[in-house]
DNA sequence: ATGAAAGCGCTAACAT
DNA sequence: ATGTTAGCGCTTTCAT
């Protein structure tokens, strides 16, 4: 790889020079900026990401830490396709860190990217009291949150209104029938694993169905934990007739136990998901659930990661994003 | 962030030997070590990456790039886990770069790669005579391939026994009574969309049955070519009695297409798709599939990866893993 | 409009 | 056993 001074050379400048029509900052002849892009290009010449990014500090790097917990969701996959859009779109390029709830491998990981002298982290914490997250913040680096927000520090967040999205999806059980509606949520210290069961409580009460304690569970979020718990209220002598599953994988565990049993869906039990996959129609019958925009939020993140770097003192957003009842056959 | 001048500094001693106990190299007197540790306990001193990155040309930046067709398709996702696993055991970060089998981007991304100074790649190149991969690789950075092989190159590769998986899989299918077998192919110019086409005409040949081009078609590996073509097969004529498809993505896109007409599975056509995923048995009925490694295939190419930066001389070696036929419901 | 030179944080060769 | 020093490839004053 040619470095900035060969360049200098062939062109007859000097490597000041270079940089200058590089960043077309000042303003330099017309004649020698032709001669250096001529040189540029003869050496196929490239300038190191590394370099720049040791001399200038913060900003100019164009590298950004993404910190998720489990990129075997399909969820998480989807936002990180929208950030890497974003990122991509603005020569950006992207460390992937995937922590898998493991606050041990969160830490480390956020030490490298403190030392891979990142721009800026898109994370969601693993929750909202992340005291790694908030020291990263508190160095000054800049962090936009998705999915999961942060309590007590200003941050910004982009993520979908939860407890709403239950709201409406329980509504919309209730409505269509059901009495015995359980709910398998996902990890409690998860914010939004509370926001989604308080949403299933209010929609309960506001339609004035009793709340029966033996049907809300809550597990580890994970696709065993869907399985077994799925598992538990089946076998239970007074069964429940629908299913409120709190995430992506507790409702494809969920599946799998109903499928085990031979019970029909919706007929036997209907079941609806939080969180939409792209491939939700291949399922049989094709799942009713609360669709995140998850691209959406990668992108939005991406965005506000990038503003961020650019005028780090601008207020913090909280943006809140929709999501929508994708209703469908199984519910 | 301390440097390690603030740290040679506190300690009282050159940074020279600061960076001798940090990578151990040479002997340092116990003492002056204990002086070292103390300061850089004291600092909290991280040791800059980029720095070391900039300074010690290739093998000791501690990062790796990863080079893949499409972020969203499950086998991928469960290759870069693996992947992932192998580099945080080595202290190696990732840079992930998802080209969407765009071939421009997938330029854009290389050339970036090589401007941070990786110190290795791993890829799935577009096709087998990728000029891009082809370059890099003669640029003299460790590269190892996964899932798709480069034609007329030395190269590390690790993947898996295309044609065999699927030669046996419609083996199983034929012996199952199927007459009628269609295959929905992936991208003709992937390498391992033609292997699995293969292994199918091998089969059906070998077991004396004709081979129809009419239940052949070949699409472009997405979830929409999927639903298309399955559509189109199932309004034939004379339909088929059974399908083999290609990969994941167009797998369920054949789901969808098949729910949507309301057919049942495997009674009025069978399924049997190349790519297992982790929640086969929450599809009803449960998916019959090739199940790919491919959390291993990661692991694999990951540890070829490090091995060859340790030793870039050693031959290279063409890894296949075994596929595995999960017999469910489907088929 | 251009060049010289300092320095980002580190490694490694060369001294001592 | 430890220190000095020259870069790695770039940006950025400060001169001219």
């Amino acid at each position: 790889m040619a470095s900035m001074n060969e360049v200098a050379k062939r062109a007859g400048v000097s490597i000041a020079t270079v940089s200058r029509v590089l960043n077309n900052s000042d303003s330099v002849n017309e004649e020698t900026r032709m001669k250096i892009l001529k040189a540029i290009k003869e050496l196929k010449y490239q300038p190191s990401r590394v370099a720049k990014r040791l001399r200038s500090k913060s900003g100019a790097g164009n590298l950004l830490g993404v910190l998720i917990p489990d990129i075997q969701n399909p969820f998480y996959v989807d936002v990180l396709r929208g950030i890497e859009d974003i990122a991509y779109q603005n020569n950006y390029v992207i460390i992937m860190c995937n922590f898998n709830q493991d606050e041990k491998k969160e830490a480390v990981y956020l030490d490298i990217l403190e030392s891979e002298a990142i721009d800026g982290l898109i994370a969601a914490p693993a929750h909202e009291d992340d005291p790694r997250i908030k020291k990263f913040l508190r160095s000054g680096l800049p962090v936009v949150c998705v999915d999961r927000g942060l309590k007590g520090v200003d941050v910004d967040v982009v993520w979908v209104n939860n407890e709403e999205g239950a709201y409406q999806a329980v509504s919309y059980m209730i409505e269509k029938g059901y009495k015995r509606i359980a709910h398998i949520g996902g990890l409690p210290t998860i914010p939004s694993s509370r926001l989604r069961l308080d949403g299933y409580r209010k929609a309960l009460k506001d339609h004035g169905l009793e709340i029966d304690e033996n049907l809300i569970v809550q597990g580890d979020s994970t696709y065993t934990s869907g399985i077994e718990f799925t598992g538990k209220l089946l076998n239970m002598a007074n069964r429940p007739d629908a299913l409120f599953t709190g995430n992506n994988l507790i409702t494809l565990g969920a599946l799998e136990a109903v499928n085990e049993r031979k019970l029909d869906i919706p007929g036997d039990i209907a079941v609806l998901g939080f969180d939409d996959m792209n491939w939700s129609n291949a399922l049989n019958p094709p799942l009713t659930a609360v669709r995140q925009p998850a691209y959406e939020i990668g992108k939005r993140a991406g965005e506000l990661l990038i503003q961020r770097i650019k005028d780090p003192k601008r207020p913090c957003i909280q943006m809140t994003l929709n999501s929508e009842l994708k209703v469908r056959s199984s519910c």
